[in-house]
DNA sequence: CTGTTAGCGCGTTCAT
DNA sequence: ATGAACGCGCTAACAG
């Protein structure tokens, strides 16, 4: 058996690290009070089997030293998690994702939990490396919204017991709770609304087919054509636009086929804006419509129907579908059935001309 | 001298803890492996100096096992942080913040930094539990748009060794880093437009005289009204609003005014859009300019000067002043002194009608 | 090339 | 009411 193989700390009465006030550790308030760690460590979690005077004294110290509990210790010791919770999107700059934000974050602090933010830019890599690197940092769950269908990165985390909440897509390939908004019937009915103001030849402008609400939205505009026995042209169908100046070519490209749409159906803010842009360029009086609703909308001077819900909520219902998940937390009186499928409801709104 | 006061480990092989695949820890992929924990550990972090075949052991044990390094111990043992970041901000649903988030993420993202994010939602008291938690959390810096100029809370982290960054307001009482827009050349550059323009009777909207930018933004107004040898009517000032509809009813007034301005200078975007409902509301003729530019800003219908500046450029600024101060990165050619100040510039946009 | 020792900072036994 | 020892999971420093 080998002898010491450090050297013992070097003097006795200074702080121990070289750190001018870098960080004050337990012991160094402890020694300060002359007592032992443990003690500190009791009078700092408020244990009420501490003398009163030795409290002050232990008080005082911490204080004096500006002494900070280092969670990070606290919680490995604990074991109980970090309290941290990762929010992954592609796009923190669309309004629609950072609303999202604010609402997990909004339920989860109360709770002490903190929301790190992950924003993938579309890239499903980067959501891969995204989702294992939270997953070793020990978050105490995941918010996503994933970019596809591949969702294996996923699935592992919660295999490793990672509570995952997605929002605005479903789960695929494995079970996880959801919060979605009525994609299909939004859809159907905003184009609907269209048909009985008597459009026969309504355009469809969306996102890659490769996202789930596209698709949704998609198949809600085509049940509503097929209700009313239209034809299902395809040329009219532009799929793939990310930004309002690619929603506005495919748009323009829509309105200069030799039989034009009368109407347009977006299906998402984005390619709303950039088919507006269109439609005042050309002055073209064909109607409009889309999902999601945004600033300003009403102040386009163009009549303009858009399918609406309660943004924040999906971010809130995400955040508690979350919370349920997490340990030590208030027991449910009836602990809900997993995987739970929320979904928001729409509603359709008319912006005046 | 006591015995040992706990019970040794139960059995041997079984992974130790109770949890069926839980959590595997680095023991359990070494025992596995029939090796000791210090070899597994090297293999998994790539050290060269191992056999291939014991190296390939430890691995096919850790992936049997799913195993996931524990960020948080090796984190406390390397003792070099923890690679969060906090994010101090009053209101991710406002685009300016937003867009400040991901500046700041996609900067501080690629050297492993995470971020999170913390809404004070323009509460004080809110700000200060916020920032000493994030402390407490032992993240590697801050960045904050702190509420006012009370920033005791964060020179109090500032001193206890926590970079601390401002972004859009510049510290107060302490010396750290801070990114700002030239707030006061902006709006005295667009004031001066209107000048410029014939308009003798101009108006300020803007937030609470708390607000740093709005002061400076004032500042520029009245800066540019005394260039010209015009009055400084106090009856034309408008502080406070926050809010669209605040901003829209503020507007309403000046416009009711016996001698009502044929102008109105607007500190931020979110008093430009109220303003704008108040124009439409009566039909006013009255001039338009603003700080902040904002999507849709052209297609208003109405002619409107714009102060712009590179908002995402803010918070990838500020995460690079960050960056310098973090632990353990690149060793910079010439070291910038600290505190640091820099000033976007900012730039005219008129948008038509 | 591999194993042993020690300890990051804290909290939970158990003992006094 | 207080303290000693031990371990959370991991790795830097030393042996062999």
């Amino acid at each position: 058996m080998p002898g010491t193989p450090h050297e013992p700390e070097s003097g006795a009465g200074a702080p121990r690290s070289g750190r001018p006030s870098g960080k004050a550790t337990l012991r160094d308030v402890a020694e300060r009070a002359g007592v032992s760690a443990m003690t500190a460590s009791r009078v700092l979690r408020d244990d009420p089997r501490v003398h009163p005077a030795t409290r002050d004294r232990v008080r005082a110290a911490a204080a004096a030293l500006g002494y900070r509990p280092n969670e990070l210790a606290r919680r490995l010791r604990l074991g109980r998690g970090t309290g941290l919770v990762g929010l992954v999107v592609t796009n923190l700059a669309n309004p629609f994702y950072s609303r999202l934000a604010l609402g997990v974050d909004s339920v989860l602090a109360p709770d002490g939990l903190k929301t790190v933010i992950g924003n993938t830019g579309q890239d499903l890599d980067a959501e891969r490396d995204l989702v294992a690197d939270l997953v070793a940092r020990r978050v105490d769950g995941i918010i996503a919204v994933p970019v596809g269908n591949d969702q294996r990165h996923l699935a592992a985390a919660a295999a490793e017991g990672v509570p995952v909440v997605l929002a605005s897509r479903p789960p695929e390939g494995f079970a996880a709770d959801c919060v979605l908004v009525d994609d299909f019937g939004g859809a159907r009915d905003a184009t609907a609304r269209l048909i009985a103001r008597g459009h026969r030849r309504i355009g469809f402008l969306g996102s890659p087919p490769t996202v789930y609400t596209g698709t949704e939205r998609l198949r809600g505009y085509r049940s509503a054509l097929a209700e009313a026995g239209l034809p299902a042209d395809e040329r009219y169908v532009r799929q793939g636009q990310t930004q309002p100046h690619q929603a506005e070519r495919a748009a323009t490209e829509l309105l200069g086929l030799p039989d034009p749409p009368t109407a347009l159906f977006c299906s998402n803010n984005r390619n709303t804006i950039g088919a507006f842009r269109a439609l005042r360029a050309t002055r073209s009086a064909t109607a409009l419509a889309g999902f999601d609703d945004f600033e300003l909308a009403d102040a386009l001077g163009l009549p303009l129907t858009l399918v609406t819900y309660d943004s924040d909520e999906l971010g809130r219902a995400a955040g508690r579908l979350l919370r349920n998940h997490t340990r030590d937390h208030p027991p449910e009186p009836t602990p809900p059935p997993s995987p739970q499928r929320l979904v928001l409801t729409t509603e359709l709104v008319e912006y005046g001309a």
